[in-house]
DNA sequence: AATAGTTTTAAACAGGCGTTTCAAACGGTG
DNA sequence: CACCGTTTGAAACGCCTGTTTAAAACTATT
């Protein structure tokens, strides 16, 4: 009935990307990041993916480990496609806080709906499962390591260890309530309003101020235009997403 | 016939631990902030709640509108639980901000597990369904807008009313980092950490200096202990939980 | 072309789900 | 007691789920 006619150049193409495997991946990825491990079914997956409904146990056995394939799957493409910033020496400490937070901004939110690697992630980050932990050590703690070292650079040995962690998920938790909660934001906030400010570039810079301000290293807020401009100035690794397919 | 008739006339005896409306209501409240709606079950909630499965129909007509009054349910009792603080006419605004904090963080980490209002409040503002838009209007909304007024009142008029919705959502989201992401930070964080600087009133003053410092009404971060001290002392209506059944 | 190994297919399985049925039990009112 | 509307009970109904089966189709090597 349907059976692709091109046949396969290599010997064992499995990292094609018309290969079942990789497709019922992606089709999972998108199926459990909309409706969560429970409302997703095999075989809307599977319609997705274009195979037959056997396919996933024959390649994952079975649901469960469909589903941290898909996560495993869903934060290695993440960090591909938004990788972190890099400096050269002697950058301000400043400016590389700007910089990861537009970038953590761009991972957690993209652009217009977040891709599905971004829900699912989210998805068991809100709701931990088996596939958690590892999201957490690959994932999550690297990227929360950088910016602890940033601010650590920035406050210059002023503060302890858990101190600047305290900071850290201060600056987290102001990115991730949009994120996840992005919803009832925009129930609280006029619609004009999140254009205006509550945009990704906007809220890089402002999320950026607040921070030195709070730590002292920048005039309290409100931030002034030209202050702002400054700081989103020159903000190297930026703006740009891959589109999901 | 079957013309399903809600509430008997009069007040609703909801009170009555022998009715069975009631209990069909905390059960399934319970169940849904478990599992969510999906992986909740009508007969699990119904053994839960000593009746027969027939009941939920009966009452309520079928699951989803029993999860709607479930999430109402919720919010109006969690209301009640955790009343907004009240305070005389005087009072700084530096106070009163500390003490909304601590009322935020009281209602939304409570002490050991949260109760089920609070975690299936949760799961309506990050997988909104047609519960939300009430959760909002009748819960959320009240508190952000005392929150806001307060901010209003601190920074004098200095601060457009976008700017200080901004400002809230900056202090909203560092709290719901804890409860909406707290496995994850648990993971990140040394227990010992958790333990000594990540508890709800340790948290409050850090939250209330943090956005202080940011708006130049305190000084910058690091608080030395003795300031925090004074912050935190007289914190009118405090840390107290109603346990829930 | 024949073979052996891998992959795909349609169909079926057992079990759990939300929902419905209808008769039995209940509780006030003549 | 007999009446009647309300509430409960056990059982059943379709439907959909994850999973399995065994045969067919395909690929590559002989």
């Amino acid at each position: 009935m349907a059976s692709i006619s091109v046949p396969k150049a290599g010997p064992v193409p499995s990292e094609g990307h018309d290969d079942p495997r990789g497709r019922i991946l992606s089709a999972a990825g998108q199926e459990f990041a909309e409706k969560g491990f429970e409302a997703a079914t095999i075989r809307d997956i599977c319609t997705l993916a274009t195979v037959n409904v056997a396919a996933v146990n024959y390649y994952f056995g079975d649901k469960h480990r469909l589903y941290i394939e898909s996560v495993r799957h869903a934060h290695e493409e993440r960090s591909q496609q938004v990788p972190l910033p890099e400096w050269v020496d002697g950058t301000p400490a400043v400016k590389k806080l700007r910089d990861f937070v537009g970038n953590m901004l761009q991972r957690m939110l993209g652009f217009d709906h977040p891709p599905w690697q971004v829900r699912l992630m989210l998805r068991e980050i809100l709701h931990p499962t088996d596939a958690c932990r590892e999201l957490v050590e690959d994932y999550i703690r690297p990227h929360f390591t950088v910016m602890c070292s940033i601010l650590e650079e920035l406050t210059e040995g002023e503060m302890s260890p858990p101190e600047v962690r305290r900071i850290g998920l201060s600056v987290v938790g102001q990115c991730f309530l949009y994120r996840a909660a992005g919803d009832v934001v925009g129930m609280l906030i006029p619609p004009i309003e999140i254009k205006n400010i509550h945009n990704p570039v906007d809220l890089a810079d402002y999320v950026t101020s607040f921070c030195l301000a709070a730590l002292g290293k920048h005039p309290p807020l409100p931030i002034e235009v030209s202050q702002k401009k400054s700081l989103s100035a020159a903000s190297g690794p930026s703006d740009q997403d891959i589109k999901s397919n």
